[in-house]
DNA sequence: TGACAATGTGAACACCGTTTACATATCATG
DNA sequence: CATGATATGTAAACGGTGTTCACATTGTCA
């Protein structure tokens, strides 16, 4: 890279006028989409709306999207990825002990989930109608990340003796086995349906915070309730703090 | 009332014809909607549609609800009390023993749920966009009565001294007190957060298998997960099988 | 320079929720 | 029983939506 160029400069990295511009606006139409769905959710994002918001024809968005599902998809992507992100890398800098980095990974889904909630909902809220996960897209992909962070923990604190084995009280399945195994051959495979266990508990907990089912009881002070429940469910997987 | 009526005999039930066809109108409505919703989900029941299944002009279902918002409330509300009613009586005939209770408790719950889908997101889903829950709504309502009748297995668990005290690790707030003082003055306050933290636990299950987010590992046998987590999640409360 | 593909527009279509003016059926009352 | 009031239903229209199509314009490349 960083050819030598004609006197008149163009095309240096490789991409063209038409490629950049391109790019800006599927970068324009992402960020409004963003910025109404933020506001008003995501199952009432109108492409006429980004359109007028972004100057131009509705029907040109169809140069860029097929319409309003595959724009939905993008976005439902992106938001996968960017809970993932903010998973694993609060886990990396969440300390030495797993019981911080489980603490760690679990507080910034939350604090994600709080921050942008329809951005939440458009995950794990009601599915857009017309969006159907495809087996291999990027919805699976960023389950399989954030899983993927949370199950290192894991794995971690088993290999420090820091995880007592479960008694799961039924044979354990094909699956769970086979994911076991793949992550570390010597690896217990109880630990996986604790470990999928402990996601739907705070989970959960995340979920029906970010529907406002816990303000009858809380108010604006959920927090505390989400924080005595981590050291609750910590300490039911063995991992002290 | 009762009043004496011609030969010609009618109204002997003190409602009027009108009312008699008003109300069955109702009822037309909402299984029509019922119908749609389990079909297309919540965000694109169609008022129209409504109309053209009834035989109706849609101007006329004006008559009935004041708008689209006014007829999914309605909706939701019967989906909050018809999944209190499923999980109190589920509990009611669920044996005797509280592990047995809570147990049947949480799989109606679940069954709930995974039979009905679309109308479980209605109420746990991404809330509709012109949706205010009032705060004294049928929905809190239904909340109530279904937290009432878990607290309720909880407090007898307790009474019976098969329900160990918690250590919280925080002290308990203003209102996790009040609440226990209402339900039982001697109940120690720690068990509301618990009971909670409980409920979010399978609640997340349960949501997370709506959406298929088990479907990767577990296919279409995601319910042993969700058994021996009841299991693991009563016995982390200290309430044996 | 000219052909070609990419990009954007305007008009149209079908659908939606909602309002309005109007017709009809039922009811309560003289 | 007749009459006026009220409840119920309709047709037409308005502004909104997603989407398609024919057409203009612009950038790219031989």
């Amino acid at each position: 890279m960083f050819a030598k160029l004609p006197v008149s400069g163009h095309t240096d990295t490789m991409t063209t006028r038409r490629e950049r511009l391109r790019a800006a606006t599927f970068e324009e139409i992402k960020t409004a989409a963003l910025s109404q769905i933020a506001e008003v959710g995501g199952s009432s994002l109108s492409l006429r709306g980004v359109a007028r918001e972004i100057g131009m024809s509705p029907a040109g968005l169809y140069r860029y999207y097929d319409g309003r599902d595959e724009l939905l998809t993008d976005l439902i992507a992106d938001a996968y990825k960017d809970l993932a992100t903010a998973v694993e890398s609060a886990i990396d800098e969440g300390g030495d002990s797993p019981h911080d980095r489980f603490a760690a990974g679990m507080r910034a889904y939350r604090r994600w989930a709080l921050e942008q909630p329809n951005r939440f909902l458009l995950i794990f809220g009601t599915p857009i109608p017309g969006y159907e996960a495809p087996d291999d897209g990027p919805t699976v992909e960023g389950n399989r990340r954030m899983g993927e962070a949370f199950f290192s923990v894991g794995v971690d604190a088993w290999r420090r003796g820091q995880m007592p084995p479960v008694a799961l009280g039924r044979p354990t399945t094909e699956g769970e086995r086979n994911l076991a195994a793949d992550i570390d051959p010597e690896m217990p495979p109880e630990f996986i349906p604790v470990m999928l266990g402990t996601w739907a508990h705070f989970h959960g907990l995340v979920t029906l915070e970010v529907l406002n089912q816990f303000r009858w009881l809380y108010g604006d002070d959920s927090e505390v309730l989400f924080e005595s429940e981590i050291e609750r469910l910590l300490s039911g997987l063995g991992v002290s703090g």
